[in-house]
DNA sequence: TACAAAATTGTAATCATTACAAATAAAGAA
DNA sequence: TTCTTTATTTGTAATGATTACAATTTTGTA
């Protein structure tokens, strides 16, 4: 059974608002690396008081907590990710989209004495969908 | 003997102006991850006439053509580096600096399908020295 | 109910980056 | 050379994501 966004704020010892909940289960349901402007414009229906300020808020008190992730491969906007397990993300060229792909560990001699709190890995090309596409094209 | 920037340029088939000639020299021989403003502003005693816009242009030109890389590791600015090897980079959330490191290559079959043009590793914490302060304080 | 602290809101400001049109430089042809 | 075309650079205005901040609302507690 899932922990819900509830849960993991009170893990985190982070007072479970009516707007964290809502930006946190939004990420928890939506594994599509949205950006706050994605967040905001999904959830003001259900919560019409909702101030974009606040979402920005909420992501960085999560973001600087460890809750969740800020992605920084996409240079244009921010993007954020609920998964806890370090993964890879790719992303398209072409079409934009990013995918998460399961990351081995990796442990490194050379970075024994360095507090690590964060790893990212960011891949970027073109993904095998868009590479036909392109095959098409020039056929 | 190491490459020159107009070699490098040239190997890239881009034509070596003076203004890119100085981008790319300047980040051939400043290992130090700068923004687009510290190449702007270390170029321009010698350069008068230089212009911010050449440089993000500069920039964008040698990202695209993947003869430099942007790294977002730091949020509020892109940074470029000049090293063609892949490797991992850890910035110390104390005092901001970004060191490098060398990467073991990374093999995922999950990815073999996917047309890799780069990758990059982002490590965020503390490094030894600023760990080091923080105990002092504490003490 | 009253008070203090925390959270949210709306809006203005910031600032890195981009857009764009004008100016300049380079390349090619005759 | 001189003319013509193309590529590059420049200066400045615009963009747009994010932040700052003061006012308002909500929450917790006595």
């Amino acid at each position: 059974m899932k922990e819900s966004a509830q849960d993991r704020l009170r893990r985190y010892n982070i007072k479970p608002s009516v707007q964290r909940m809502a930006v946190l289960d939004y990420l928890m349901t939506h594994y599509t690396h949205p950006t706050a402007d994605t967040i905001f414009n999904a959830l003001y229906p259900a919560i019409p008081t909702l101030s974009k300020a606040t979402v920005y808020n909420t992501l960085n008190l999560l973001t600087e907590q460890g809750v969740i992730q800020m992605i920084t491969i996409d240079e244009k906007n921010a993007r954020f990710d609920a998964r806890e397990t370090p993964h890879l993300h790719f992303r398209c060229s072409a079409c934009g989209e990013i995918f998460d792909f399961d990351l081995p560990p990796l442990q490194m001699e050379a970075l024994k004495d360095y507090d690590i709190t964060d790893i990212q890995v960011y891949c970027k090309g073109v993904c095998p969908t868009c590479q036909k596409k392109e095959n098409n094209i020039n056929n």
